[in-house]
DNA sequence: GATGAATGAGTGTTCATTCAT
DNA sequence: TATGAATGAACACTCATTCAT
């Protein structure tokens, strides 16, 4: 890669990043282009050298960013086979970037439909992974014989609440660490109950 | 109440009427003040006599609905005891109006502070109804001992999670129909386990 | 007609006035929006509500232009039977706003098909009365048996040229004014041969 | 030429040849240069390199097909004596080029001023030809005494005309072929009147 | 000589809010 | 009280031109 690319990736780059930021303190749909390029140090035009139009900005600052996330899920759905530690991590990853997933729950009903449809594709290949854990889980006697499905419907519609409310149930910090217990004990008391 | 007053209250409530269609059918966020008086069959100047701003008529519009339906909930569950029966007849009644309720949920994390903050201690009241319910279910060893406020998190939760994303969920139809069987199954298999 | 109407009337003719001149100097396509506000003394949204776009405005204005002309046209062929006297006089009427055929002429092929049809249109009624003449004339061995058609597209394509270029045939002053001789002239030869 | 200036030629009439190419499609003025160079196939920039701006591109490119145009029309007048067989001749040429003349009539009147005159001193040139053939006949008392000047502007200003709106006159196909027979008819008329 | 990333002023259009009528 | 014309900042997006590589 030479220098031209060199320089064309890193402002690339500056505009996605300052995105990111943006996205995550205010979300993106309400924040002008314009705003996004000042934040970068690019002009104006330069956006749309970089991205043929808002919503493609969008789409590839989740695309890369939920890639990521998917990525460190799978390692982490590979190597443990306890539905509560996986749960438990998994709320950890989604806490440490928990201003990017608060705006994405946020904002969701919003997207135009294809978007929508991606992110949702992700959250559907995710809830396969959690699905086939249950499942065996089940058939190994382990967990009880709930309807998988729901169960998750329920585990993702919760944590999208919390994160899509979040500033109206934590003033700061995280809302997943104060709601963590609550939410494995919950999938605790669903799958093994007393 | 002269006639003047009359008048007034007339034109107010043509308003909060064709705000409440238009927020049915597509969200009230993203329509212009102008519609909203077109309408309501009044001038654009008119609704800012009513309201002083946007917000207002907003806020006004969904505490009105709002308020009205608490009411219903709160008759429904005085008369009965059974969670699952009050929980049927509680989607029953989102279901009846499920375009105010989607639009509700998915417009509800852009709404000022103020207004979420209104939204959601009503939600709380109704909670805590539930709460009562379910904390006597359990007293009378009727109910599993669950962590009761998770677990109304997980059915606010996902209720919300299918309001909010209804045209992902369905193309035509009631999404809350679609899913009511599988709602009702997991708080059974959460309060009810064999 | 109250104060209100009359007022909107006025700046709707403020808008028209303003933009008839722009379009007379310098065209109106390559006109920006916010200039012709401001020519008008209009906030630039004004403009958008008297007009749905720009197009709308363009063809407004033409529209009342061309039906004032037409009028004027009419009654000068009504009242004349003579080609060459109708010739001249419809002349003059051109070169009485010649800055506005001019622009039009020089802007025409740019225009919207809908707006080119309307215009082509107009042409075409004005040739129609043309033809009429010049028919009844030939029947009554006045004019020579010349095809009236391509006469008249002769007539019209060499009005169109002269008024597209006028910049280019005059500095100042009147194209029309200078080329009306020989246009009158051959249409003479053409009618009259010796 | 060494082979840098080979090089430099090359780019320089690739880009002049796509500019020609997108000139016929759709004219040029409402073109993008990053579009003119992709279509050549080379940098945005390079463009700019052989040419200090966009208008200095339509210059030069005109210029060099007109000059063409010119050598073949001159062959043509020297060969020739009949005004009708030439006028013929003429229409064939432009008919064998009208996506290019079209294109030229439409933008003509956009072009600036200086442009606009290197053209029409073409088409003076042009005019002077005929001029001496009709000037010709009319002494060999083979053609009626016309005001020859406005004759030739009548003849040009039609041919403009129906360039200019081709796609008014006609849905595909050529203008120039549909007139082509009443264009010369009228010249016949005005020239040899029975 | 060629490249292509960057620029930034400019475009038509929208809309919550104001205020004279 | 009701009206609706007027406002002007804001928006996403375009494009001829520049200049470091």
């Amino acid at each position: 890669m030479n220098k031209r690319q060199v320089q064309k990736q890193f402002t690339h780059e500056k505009i996605i990043a300052a995105a990111k930021q943006i996205f995550i303190e205010k979300g993106i749909i309400n924040t002008a282009t314009a705003q996004i390029a000042e934040a970068a140090g690019v002009a104006h035009g330069t956006l749309f050298l970089h991205f043929p139009n808002k919503d493609s900005l969008v789409i590839e600052l989740l695309d890369v960013e939920l890639a990521k996330f998917s990525d460190s899920i799978k390692k982490l759905i590979v190597e443990t086979s306890d539905i509560v530690t996986i749960l438990e991590q998994y709320l950890n990853l989604i806490q440490a970037e928990e201003g990017f997933f608060s705006s994405l729950a946020r904002e969701l009903p919003d997207y135009k439909a294809e978007l929508r449809r991606k992110i949702l594709f992700r959250e559907s290949l995710l809830r396969e992974h959690f699905y086939r854990v249950i499942e065996k889980g089940i058939e190994q006697n382990i967990y009880a014989k709930v309807d998988i499905t729901s169960a998750l419907t329920f585990l993702f519609g919760t944590i999208n609440y919390y994160l899509s409310l979040k500033t109206s149930f934590v003033q700061e910090g995280s809302v997943i660490e104060k709601f963590k217990p609550s939410i494995i004990k919950t999938m605790r008391d669903l799958l093994l109950p007393a």
